[in-house]
RNA sequence: GGGGGAAUACCAGAGCGGCCAAAUGGGCCAGACUGUAAAUCUGGUGGCUUAGCCUUCGCAGGUUCGAAUCCUGCUUCCCCCA
């Protein structure tokens, strides 16, 4: 027996938050109250293609969305695109995919892909499906009715392959299944709502139609902001290099964190929190390092604990923040012979360390007085100073890069 | 099958016989400023035994006093026609 819902009012209060559409709009409390009337969960469906995914924080916003329906008592249900994964998506690409991936690496990514979703989602509660499952039995016959039921003009309503087909770039034919093949994992699971970003808008209401031939209950669309990344700019992406990884270490998304512009901090909170709005408003009212750092372990600590989180931000302030010296100096060790007289001229040092890559890097570096040596971080003054080596010697090349010289 | 175009440093992209280690933008690095943020400003961004030298402009040859720039072949990519 499914413990009674809350009233659909909270739940809305809660599934909207972060939202950035609903489609159609007003159909979400509909479908909540009937739940609610008829004691049956909703079919939350959120696809993914296992493509090989460092799972981000960008990635974790539709999934943060399925976890709050399941906190409700709501049905997840996931849905592993090995086949579309074979096929790629065009969303939002002005290029067809080059690469397709084969059934193996599919699922390898697949079993790390799902993983990493679990530090987000429940998933001794949550359906997991590979549409494969489907596609795999489909025979041609089927799959030709399928197509039969989606026009090229319906595709070109799509702005990608609209904007291609202008430009008379290639549109291949199985890319045009792909819309086709989201839509269908909507009718095989007899999904209620389906989650994803806004550039999914035309598959769910694809999706939507072929529910409707079927006979089914429609699905309704929840599309959630692009998060955008470091940069503060542009989309959170691994190839942009601008993510903070659900993997990483606290220190390190720690760092990154703080590296954030402040104009997103409100975002971030909305979409990445559960802290009430109004209380965002007051962070965000007093200082803004504060509220970053505020926003860095709330978020942390989901990952990981409270204390790891206390903890890296504490770090942060005392390596980054204040003055005092970092925590771990790598060691770096030297041997004697590699000396002269105890000695070396300061660019060298810097490459016998490994802190410059070239001899041209490390001069180019001392030029600019980037490198420093000792506990006060003593200037070096010129490429050719000598540096008496002794064991135990800081060196930092510019503020990120240091070591300790360990003599050997 | 036929025709056309392109390959330049991390990326994009100028250059089209000497003044080119190669414009410009992005990225990245350093410095200033700050809240170690962002923005902004400044400088830098092949290597070396650095007032000089050496190796780079798809690959291999050639022409020339001299080539990223001209010629030949090869490789790769793109586009168009059918």
């Amino acid at each position: 027996m499914p413990a009674a819902f809350a009233a659909v009012e909270d739940q809305l209060r809660v599934l909207t938050r972060g939202v950035e559409k609903i489609v159609p709009g007003d159909e979400l409390a509909r479908k909540l109250q009937h739940s609610r009337d008829t004691g049956i969960p909703l079919r939350v469906k959120y696809g993914i293609d296992p493509t090989g995914i460092d799972v981000h924080l960008g990635h974790t916003v539709p999934l943060r969305k399925i976890r709050q329906f399941q906190d409700l008592g709501h049905q997840a249900v996931i849905i592993i695109g090995n086949y579309t994964a074979m096929v790629g998506d065009p969303s939002g690409r002005d290029e067809a995919r080059s690469k397709r991936l084969t059934e193996a690496e599919v699922e390898a990514n697949a079993r790390n892909y799902l993983e990493q979703v679990g530090k987000v989602v429940d998933m001794s509660r949550a359906e997991v499906h590979r549409n494969g499952d489907w596609f795999g039995r489909m025979s041609f016959a089927e799959v030709l009715n399928l197509c039969g039921r989606v026009t090229v003009a319906q595709l070109l309503t799509r702005e990608d392959f609209a904007k291609r087909y202008r430009e008379e770039r290639p549109i291949f034919l199985h890319e045009c299944l792909y819309p086709v093949m989201q839509a269908w994992d909507s009718v095989e699971i007899r999904s209620d709502v389906e989650l994803g970003g806004t550039e999914q808008l035309y598959s769910f209401m694809l999706a939507r139609d072929l529910q409707a031939q079927q006979g089914l209950n429609q699905q309704i669309g929840m599309m959630s902001p692009i998060l955008v990344g470091l940069d503060g700019i542009r989309r959170m992406g691994k190839s942009l290099g601008n993510y903070i990884g659900i993997s990483e270490h606290p220190y390190e998304m720690m760092k990154k964190f703080m590296q954030l512009p402040d104009n997103v901090m409100k975002m971030y909170f909305e979409l990445l929190t559960e802290v009430p709005l109004e209380q965002v408003d007051q962070i965000l009212a007093g200082h803004p390092k504060e509220a970053k750092v505020s926003l860095a372990k709330n978020v942390i600590a989901q990952y990981y604990d409270a204390a790891q989180a206390d903890e890296a931000a504490a770090r942060w302030q005392g390596e980054i923040g204040g003055g005092s010296l970092p925590a771990d100096i790598p060691d770096v060790s030297l041997r004697h012979d590699q000396l002269q007289d105890g000695a070396l001229p300061a660019f060298r040092l810097l490459t016998e360390l490994s802190l410059c890559a070239s001899g041209s890097e490390a001069r180019r570096l001392i030029a600019q007085g980037g490198a420093k040596f000792g506990p006060e971080k003593t200037p070096i003054e010129s490429q050719d100073q000598l540096i008496l080596v002794h064991d135990g010697l800081l060196i930092w090349a510019g503020k990120k890069k240091y070591c300790r010289v360990r003599l050997g």
